[in-house]
DNA sequence: GAGCGGCTTCCACCCAGCGGAAACCACTAG
DNA sequence: CTAGTGGTTTCCGCTGGGTGGAAGCCGCTC
């Protein structure tokens, strides 16, 4: 925005400085001391004692019995209000999903260059955990995130691959031009596929949830071990038939 | 602090304005229009508009195309640092609960005079909701909120019932003496129960999360309709041994 | 008991925030 | 086409809340 530089350390506004101290929270999830929490805001010690108490006073931090803050409970009930209507209404049919595979169910939508992960059904025994809720991955290393990108307008698709691609492991794919054709693919068969992209072991395969106005807004998906790799088609039709049941609660969502 | 008044309208700080905005979304999850969110924050017109443009600007608020606003993703990102240990730790094994019995699974704690929901499971097809994740209701109406009552300081029982006690349907106990032997009963039995208290037609079986220090930290339950409310108690070992699985979790959380 | 790292309190200066007022915009009714 | 209405956005000069360096205060270690 600015010509100059961008924000000045630590933000101008009382108002910025307070959610830059939220942010802090973004990178490491743990309780921080007053002193990491000024640190990574770009805070003075006063002025951060001063913010983070009455952040605390009010439930959006909490301290522990070693003085150190977390993010509070008040703030997470508040926050469950984001996109509600989405994740309340996906929340059983993905349940369903993972009755019916037994498989690590996910729910995501796209947040800039990246998936960022709505929703996520496991249980005590399979869990090749490379996601998390209100976690983020690439878009080109998920199943998931590259659905989201495939039904992107065209614009977008050619701006995500121009960047440098990251590759968590030796299988992601980052070639520009051949990534592009994998997405029309994609777009063609109505899902995507990776195999030990995000991590060495694990595959996945996602569907789209279609928001109705053609638009994809939402993308849902199963990860599995990377054994089990040929299995992983046959779980389309279920996929697809939940991803239906899904759709008209997100086309609800954002309507005129 | 001041003698007169508590807080003047809408608060003094910025800060405290700029959570009062949030605060918002307290009462309506829904998304709300400028006018509606400066009424509620009990602020000037300007000021919300300010307030409220750099809140939507760092994404803690969003902003639908009809110009409302409602409560951002980045937010709810930040916010699912709150209590991940509990949550995270709990999620696997609440799935195994839902598995075992096909009946919607519960994960609550106390959050003042009431039982917040942190997690809750359920399929397509069981669906007597009255609870929801991240809401709230009376201790004494739930079978959650029972045992977290029944295992608190003996001092925080007494304040509770010396309250006026509300009460959601005919069958609620709000007699303060009978409550505080049902109580009493509750900690010897080790379970709660509740049949119609917060809804007609719907029961429910909770077991205590013991934080290993003996204190009660968490509470995991049951709902279910009330036609087979026989049948309940059956559940008991499997509450017992998925209580059992998480509390090695919660004992963690908040450690020396 | 001196030294240290982190937290808390103080306080005088001053600019960021304030909010009344007025312009602006999109609709709708006449 | 004008007048009216309800919500949103911009303007701007006054002022008190916010600021952060400095100094005091722990609790701990060597």
């Amino acid at each position: 925005m600015t010509p100059g530089e961008q924000d000045a350390p630590g933000g101008r506004t009382v108002t910025s400085k307070a959610l830059a101290l939220l942010a802090a929270f973004e990178t490491s999830p743990g309780p921080l001391s007053l002193t990491q929490l000024a640190e990574r805001a770009d805070l003075p010690l006063p002025t951060a004692h001063r913010l983070v108490a009455e952040l605390a006073g009010w439930g959006a931090l909490e301290r522990d019995e070693q003085g150190r803050y977390a993010v509070g409970l008040r703030l997470w009930e508040i926050a469950q209000n984001a996109q509600r209507e989405l994740r309340d209404a996906a929340r059983p049919y993905l349940q369903d999903l993972f009755s019916l595979t037994q498989e690590t169910a996910h729910l995501a939508v796209r947040e800039g260059h990246e998936a960022l992960y709505i929703d996520r059904i496991y249980s005590s025994k399979r869990v090749p955990r490379a996601s998390r809720v209100g976690g983020r991955l690439p878009l080109h290393a998920t199943a998931v995130g590259k659905v989201l990108l495939a039904f992107e307008e065209p614009w977008v698709r050619d701006a995500y691959v121009a960047r440098d691609l990251e590759a968590p492991t030796r299988q992601t794919h980052v070639n520009p031009t051949r990534l592009l054709s994998e997405l029309d693919g994609i777009r063609e068969q109505g899902y995507a596929t990776t195999h030990e992209e995000v991590r060495p072991g694990s595959c996945s395969i996602a569907v789209p949830v279609d928001g109705g106005d053609g638009r994809v807004r939402a993308s849902i998906g199963l990860v599995m071990l990377s054994t089990q790799s040929d299995r992983m088609v046959r779980y389309l039709p279920t996929l697809r038939g939940v991803a239906a049941r899904i759709a008209p609660a997100v086309s609800r969502w954002r309507a005129p």
